[in-house]
DNA sequence: CGAAATAATGAATAAATATTCATAAATAGT
DNA sequence: ACTATTTATGAATATTTATTCATTATTTCG
C-alpha cells in the first residue's frame, strides 16, 4: 500500500456510496412529497435519482426502508439544530422563540420534509420506535424549557406541563401544515413571533 | 294496494339498504383504525359487516370511496354538533369553551373517527374538495368567534386572526393525537377547560 | 494488463388484493 | 304459487408494482 494508492479507493468508493445513497434519498423525498409514499413507485425514484429500479434495492432494505430513512435522517439533522438554537437563548422565553423560529425555518427550507412530515409519519406506526424517540426529545426539550420558565417566574406556576408542550407542537404543526396547503407562499417563519406571542400572553386582552 | 302492504315494502327496502350502508361504513371505520387504511382490505371490512366481498360495491364505488364516505359523513356530523355548541355560548369566550369541549367530546365518543381523521385525512389529497370546505367552515366558525370577542374587547386587537384559528385548530389537534397515542386511556374533554385557559391567557405569569 | 471483487442493470417474477360478473338467493307484486 | 326484480355471493380476473437475480459493467490492485 503505497503513498498514491493510501487509501483512496475506500474513501472514493465511500464518496460514491454515499452519493448514490444521498441521491436516492433525496429523489426519494420529492416523489414521496409529490405523490405520497403510497402512490410514489420505485421506478419513478430510481428514475428521478438517474439510476435502476435494482441499485435502489443495493441502498435501501425496501419502499418503507427508504421512507424511514428518510425520516429518520431528517429528523436527526433537525434536531439538532433545534438543540443548538435552545441553548442559544439566555432564559425560557428567549429559549422558546430559539425553538419554534427554527422550527419554521427548518421546515421552510426543505418543504419535502415538511409534506413528508405532515402527510406521511403517523404510516410509521409499527417502525416508529427510534422516531417517537426523537419526537419525545422535541418534547422534553419543550418541558425543559417550561419548567425553566416556572422557575424563573416568567412562566405560570400552575401549567399542566403535559399539555403545554402538546399545544406548543400542535399549535406549530398546524401553522406549518396552513403553509404548505398554501403551497409555500408566503415566509413560514413571519409567523414565529406572533406565535411565540400567542403563546406567551394567549388572545385576551389584559 | 292495500292497507297492509301500502309503502312497506319501500319503507323497509330502505331501511334494509341504509343499515346494510352503515355496517359496511362501520366496520370499514373499525378497521381502517385498526390497520390504517392501505394495509386494511376489503375483505377484512367485508368479513366485520357479514357480507361478501362483493356486496361491498353495491354501497361503494371503491375503497376510497369508502374513506371518503366515512369522513364526510362523520364530519358532517361532528360540524353540526360544534355549530349548536357555539351558538349555546353567549360571548365570545363561552363559545370557544363550548367548541373546544365538544370537539374533544365528540373525538372521545368515536375513538375510530379520532384515529382516521388523525391518520388518513391527508391521503385524499385531491378527493379532498368537500372535505377541505367543511375544515374550511371550521375555521370560519373560529374566526368569528375571534371577531366577536375583539368586539367584545374580550381579546386583543392586535391579533392576526388567521394565524389564530390555526393555533387553536393545530392545538386541539395536537391534544387529541395524544389521547389516540395513549389508546384513550384518559378523559380527552377534562383537556378543554385547561386548553381553552391557555387559548385565553397564554403561559406568561401575570 | 487482467483477474477478482464490487456495483449496477432491468427484464422477469411473485404476491397481493381491488374489482368484476356469472350465478344464486331473497324479496316484491300479482 | 309464480314471475320479475332486486340484492347478495365469492371465485376468478386483472392490474399493479415491489422485489429478485442472472447478466453486464466498472473498479480495484498486484
Amino acid at each position: 500500500m503505497n503513498y498514491y494508492s493510501f487509501d483512496w479507493g475506500d474513501i472514493s468508493l465511500q464518496k460514491n456510496k454515499t452519493e448514490k445513497y444521498s441521491k436516492i434519498l433525496n429523489s426519494a423525498g420529492a416523489v414521496f412529497a409529490e405523490f405520497g409514499f403510497h402512490k410514489a413507485t420505485i421506478s419513478q425514484i430510481a428514475a428521478k435519482a438517474g439510476v435502476a429500479d435494482g441499485t435502489v434495492y443495493l441502498y435501501f432494505k425496501n419502499k418503507d426502508d427508504i421512507l424511514y430513512q428518510f425520516i429518520s435522517f431528517k429528523t436527526q439533522v433537525v434536531f439538532q439544530k433545534m438543540n443548538a438554537a435552545v441553548e442559544m437563548g439566555h432564559n425560557a422565553e428567549e429559549k422558546l422563540r430559539n425553538l419554534i423560529r427554527c422550527h419554521l425555518q427548518e421546515f421552510q427550507n426543505d418543504k419535502n420534509m415538511a409534506i413528508i412530515f405532515q402527510s406521511e409519519v403517523r404510516y410509521l406506526r409499527e417502525i416508529e420506535s427510534q422516531i417517537k424517540d426523537i419526537s419525545k426529545m422535541y418534547l422534553d426539550l419543550l418541558s425543559d424549557i417550561i419548567e425553566q420558565g416556572q422557575i424563573e417566574g416568567s412562566m405560570r406556576q400552575d401549567l399542566f406541563v403535559g399539555l403545554v408542550k402538546r399545544f406548543v407542537l400542535g399549535a406549530v404543526e398546524g401553522v406549518i401544515s396552513t403553509w404548505v396547503s398554501a403551497h409555500g407562499r408566503y415566509e413560514l417563519v413571519s409567523m414565529a413571533d406572533p406565535l411565540v406571542d400567542l403563546y406567551l400572553a394567549g388572545v385576551r386582552g389584559k
